[in-house]
DNA sequence: GGCTTTTGTCATGCC
DNA sequence: CTGGCATGACAAAAG
């Protein structure tokens, strides 16, 4: 049955893992809701170390093993052994080797405390010895852990030879690689470190798990009332995922939907590649040792640190005889070590350090609980947003490319820049046959509305495409036909000079003639197309035999305009004629300035709306990111989980069940084994309590 | 000839 | 109150 399992488990994770290679989206969602850890651990846990493992073992390992992704073909991972017992051996991998061996030297010295207790608890103190072991033996440390863990499992994993029979029945190469390991790092610890006298460190000649599990079992389980759970495993580490739902359950919300990127990204995350780019660990390097020293005293915070739940009240747990403590001793003040702190900033990749801090921060009661917890929320809510909006890692980078192209606003194509410029220069050189017709463009700019700078802006940011088209309307809108500026100058004014609020000086020279209309009657057949082509106004003012130009009157400053008026014997009708087309002039100008103004308007929304898409599909990819790295971190946890339980093991030297039992974190720092049941309450208590927070 | 866009004008409100 | 500006609405002109 468990091998089956196992078989099925593996063989449908790297099944996904090729799909999703490939391209191909597994929906798992549809499976989730259903009762198959496996499954779950395969569509949520994509990022597992078995995941990796595999992999890795079939890009790397395994060359030319013949697996192509579009012809995947099952019966070789389910029949692969080899392969198999890799991807164990990786997951393991990732599991710092050190943090076993904390424990391992912490539980000892606990034996006192927790004597009297049941074999039903057991506190995991923080390797007290684990951090100090670090520096001083880290050469030793370095090659026995690293090559156990290192070498061995990544290569000889799957074939090492059991330590004994048990493990060989029960436990997976992997986890005999796991018990040398352990040997291995008990053995250093003892010849370099000197444990106290309560401490019933296992000897340092135990050749086998079985050998040094009943041995410490006998040493702390008998003399000091403690079990030793931490060595051979006889259960099939996939029972394990039982315990996990909780967090499973909350990993349900990665369901989201990762490109082939994002997985492959997500495969090297929870392989120690991950742990390098993330933590500047070296699984396979002295360094890796380090890391997983100060994983293990990560346990150890002041404040309850709970997988499950944050709410193990020390009153239970003291009161309880349920609750084994194996290692409350704080002789060596090691368990220290185990701070939230350390353990925030391991299981958190850099950029995540800031959310770290708020969710796990020393003032927080449940750092990693509380973490988790946010985590979730964020996700949560992250993926609503998503879900939401349709969004996906591909779209948002493909809208972020089509934004990043900037193909600018989407104007009239025919309104090219080209086409701008020759409307322009045309207009412009037509003009610039009159005198004053040059200084019309700029000068139009510089009066009233200021659009035409913020054109000159918002073109420079833009790149002049979209925007320019608009500039050529409004010249359109300022100059007037250039045949009709040719030979109506002081119409050019009217036209595009909104300079009439200008010194009159700068109009002045065609004034004192006064023969705009005489001047347009010498040519006939000029005449009667400008006859046309003159506004109602100038023909009013003509007919009216007003004395002086359209322009003056529009464009006069009002004192001077009066003065002009006070020079001329006007009739009634004339002066009327005269405010109404100074007021039409006025207001023609005004409603150009106006229409521009909302034209500006609109495109600034556009752009401001264009802006706000750039932003929001960066914010997106950024969530992805996040989100990301918030499985690779629970992954880890799971990892880590799944490692310690793995090793524990009863005053019988049996596994504990984990369907009976579960690892929480105490309040005073120590990690414990409580009974299932009291898990899922405390869970479950917890659980409320953040609902009731979020409300 | 009809449609859309552009431009001019009016009315109105505000300063 | 007058002058001027801004703007919606309308209509003529232009395309």
């Amino acid at each position: 049955m468990l091998s089956l399992k196992k078989y099925f488990t593996e063989g449908l994770i790297q099944f996904t893992i090729l799909l999703s290679l490939i391209g191909v989206r597994v929906d798992v969602d549809t499976y989730l809701n259903s009762q198959l850890p496996p499954l779950r651990e395969i569509i949520l846990g994509q990022s597992s170390a078995y995941t990796q493992t595999q992999f890795h073992n079939l890009r790397n390992t395994l060359d030319g093993y013949g697996i192509h992704p579009k012809s995947v073909d099952l019966d070789y991972y389910f029949t692969a052994r080899r392969l198999l017992n890799q991807v164990r051996a990786l997951d393991r991998f990732q599991v710092p080797t050190t943090e076993v061996n904390a424990w391992l030297v912490h539980r000892d010295p606990e034996g006192s405390v927790s004597s009297t207790q049941p074999s039903t608890g057991i506190t995991l103190e923080n390797g007290s010895g684990l951090q100090d072991g670090t520096s001083p033996d880290n050469g030793v440390r370095e090659s026995g852990a690293e090559q156990g863990f290192g070498e061995e499992l990544e290569d000889l994993g799957a074939v090492a030879p059991p330590v004994n029979g048990d493990l060989t029945k029960e436990v997976p190469g992997v986890e005999d690689q796991t018990a040398l390991s352990l040997e291995e790092c008990l053995r250093l610890l003892e010849a370099t470190f000197p444990f106290g006298e309560n401490s019933e460190f296992p000897a340092a000649d135990v050749s086998t798990l079985s050998e040094a599990v009943p041995s410490e079992s006998r040493s702390a389980g008998v003399q000091n009332g403690l079990l030793s759970p931490l060595l051979a495993e006889t259960e099939s580490p996939f029972d394990l995922e039982q315990q996990w739902q909780d967090l499973m359950s909350i990993m349900e919300m990665q369901a989201m939907e990762v490109n082939n990127t994002t997985a492959e990204t997500l495969y090297n995350s929870t392989s120690g590649d991950l742990l390098t780019s993330n933590y500047s660990l070296a699984p396979n390097t002295p360094i890796n040792q380090n890391v997983s020293l100060h994983q293990a005293s990560l346990g150890s915070c002041t404040q309850d640190f709970s997988l499950f739940s944050s709410e193990i009240e020390s009153p239970s747990m003291a009161g309880s005889s349920a609750l084994l403590q194996l290692a409350p001793d704080n002789s060596t003040g090691l368990n220290t070590t185990f701070g939230s702190t350390n353990l925030s900033g391991i299981f958190f990749p850099p950029q995540l350090n800031s959310t770290v801090n708020e969710t796990a921060g020393p003032e927080l009661p449940d750092p990693l609980g509380g973490l988790l917890d946010e985590a979730m929320l964020d996700e949560i809510s992250l993926m609503d947003l998503a879900i939401e909006e349709g969004f996906n890692p591909v779209q948002a980078s493909q809208l972020e490319e089509e934004f990043d192209s900037d193909s600018g606003l989407s104007l009239d194509s025919s309104h090219s820049p080209a086409s701008l410029s020759s409307s322009e220069a045309s207009s412009s050189s037509s003009s610039s046959s009159s005198s004053s017709s040059s200084s019309s463009f700029s000068e139009e700019g510089a009066v009233g509305y200021s659009s035409d700078s913020e054109n000159v802006d918002f073109e420079e940011t833009e790149g002049a495409v979209g925007y320019q088209p608009e500039y050529s309307k409004f010249c359109r809108m300022s100059y007037q036909d250039p045949s009709q500026l040719h030979y109506l100058p002081y119409l050019e004014h009217v036209g595009h000079n909104h300079t009439y609020n200008m010194a009159p000086g700068a109009l002045d020279p065609e004034e004192p003639k006064l023969p705009n209309i005489g001047k347009k009657s010498s040519k006939e057949k000029p005449s009667e197309f400008l006859d046309k082509q003159m506004s109602r106004d100038e023909h009013r003012a003509r007919a009216m035999k007003i004395p002086f130009t359209n322009d003056k009157i529009i464009n006069l400053p009002v004192e001077e305009f009066n003065e002009l008026l006070s020079k001329y014997q006007l009739s009634e009708a004339q002066l009327s004629l005269i405010r109404d087309i100074r007021r039409r002039g006025k207001n023609k100008m005004a409603a150009q300035n106006c229409r521009k103004r909302k034209l500006d308007t609109i495109l600034n929304l556009e752009r401001d709306v264009e802006d706000l898409q750039r932003d929001k599909s960066k914010l997106l990819r950024e969530k992805v990111e996040f989100l990301k790295s918030i499985r690779q971190m629970k992954q880890k946890v799971q990892n880590l989980y799944q490692e310690v339980f793995g090793r524990l093991r009863d005053e019988n030297g049996q596994p504990y069940s984990p369907n009976q039992y579960a690892l929480q974190y105490a309040s005073d720092g120590s990690v414990i084994l409580i009974p299932r049941t009291l898990a899922d309450q405390q869970a479950r208590r917890q659980e409320r309590k953040q609902k009731d927070r979020r409300k």
